[in-house]
DNA sequence: CTTTGTGCAAACCCTTTGCAAGCAG
DNA sequence: CTGCTTGCAAAGGGTTTGCACAAAG
C-alpha cells in the first residue's frame, strides 16, 4: 500500500490485514504498540472464534505483562476498524473471529463439544430478504446460528471453544 | 385437566397457560404465591417481548413489594416449565416471551424503534436441515433474527422495545 | 410444622473505565 | 515533549444467590 507498514509480518496471506490495520492505525493517530502487536498475531494465528480470556492466557505465554483489559481494548479496536467480528454464541460471553470482507457465512454450533463451523447458503439470504420485504422492513443484517450434535467420534462434551 | 387449579384467570384463551404451570408447580412440590400470580398474570397480559425490569416495573404498579430478584426468579420458573423463552437480541440484556408449542417463529428487528416482529418461513428451515445434513450436524434448534429498519411513519428511534 | 418463597443486598461474571505511570511518534 | 497506551484495580450492568423472615401446603 503506502510504502511500508511497521507492523511486520511472515505470513502473506494476511498481509491485508496488517494493510488495513496500519492505515486504521494511522489515519486515527493511534499507535503500533508491543502488546497490540502480540494480541493481534495470536488473534491472527489462531484464526477462529476465541474470547477475550482465551486469547489473554495465550498472549501472555510471550508476554506476560500483557493485561486482559488491553486484549478486549484491542479486540474492540479491531472492531471498529472492521477487521473482527463479535458474536455471543454462549449467553454472556463474546468470541471474536477475524472479519474477512469477501467471505459472509453464518454458524453451525455444536451443544456437545462447542465446535463452530461455518457455511454460507445464498438460498436462505434470499428468502430472508423476501421476509423482510413482505413485512416493510429493510433488511440491514442477520444472525443465523444453527445448534445441534456434531457426529464426530472425537465430539467431546465441555471441550474448549 | 385435575378437578381445579388454584390459579384462578378470566382469560379462557390462556387457560392452557395456568394449566400447564399448575400441573408443573404441583409436579415440583413449589408454591402457588402471591407474588408469582402477579408476574405471570402481567407477563401474559403483556403478550410480548419483554425484559425482567420492565416487567418488573409493571408488576410494582400493583404490588410494590414484589422484588426484582422475584419476577427473575419467576422468569425463569416459566422457562424451566417450557412456557417462556428467553432471547437476547440487545446484547448484554434478556427479554422473555409466552412460549407457544403450536407456534414457532423467528424474529425481525427494527433497529431504530426496537420493534420485534414474528415470522416464520418452512423453506428456511427445511434449507436449514439441509444444511446441517451436509455438515454432518444433527440439528436441535436454530436462531434467526433479521435486522433492520421498518418503514413505519411511527418508528421512533429509542423507543421502547 | 416443614418446606419453599421472598426481599434485600451482596455476590457474580464479563466487560469497561479511571488513573498514574509508560512509551510511541 | 505530547498525548495515546497500559496495568491494575475498581466500577458497571444485568442476573443470580445467601440469608433470615414470611408464608404456602
Amino acid at each position: 500500500m503506502t510504502e511500508k507498514s511497521n507492523f511486520p509480518t511472515n505470513m502473506d496471506h494476511d498481509q491485508w490485514f496488517w494493510d488495513v490495520l496500519n492505515a486504521y492505525l494511522i489515519q486515527q493517530s493511534l499507535k503500533q504498540t508491543r502488546q497490540r502487536k502480540v494480541v493481534v498475531e495470536e488473534f491472527l494465528k489462531l484464526d477462529r472464534h476465541v474470547d477475550a480470556e482465551d486469547l489473554h492466557n495465550i498472549v501472555r505465554k510471550r508476554d506476560p505483562r500483557v493485561g486482559l483489559a488491553t486484549v478486549y481494548r484491542t479486540l474492540n479496536l479491531l472492531k471498529e476498524a472492521g477487521l473482527a467480528d463479535q458474536k455471543s454464541f454462549r449467553d454472556g460471553r463474546s468470541v471474536f473471529e477475524v472479519h474477512r470482507p469477501d467471505h459472509h457465512h453464518d454458524h453451525l454450533v455444536c451443544l456437545d463439544c462447542g465446535k463452530i463451523m461455518e457455511f454460507e447458503n445464498e438460498e436462505i439470504e434470499s428468502l430472508q430478504n423476501q421476509v423482510a420485504d413482505k413485512l416493510g422492513f429493510k433488511l440491514t443484517g442477520h444472525r443465523l446460528d444453527l445448534y445441534g450434535h456434531c457426529l464426530k467420534r472425537n465430539c467431546m462434551p465441555d471441550a474448549k471453544v
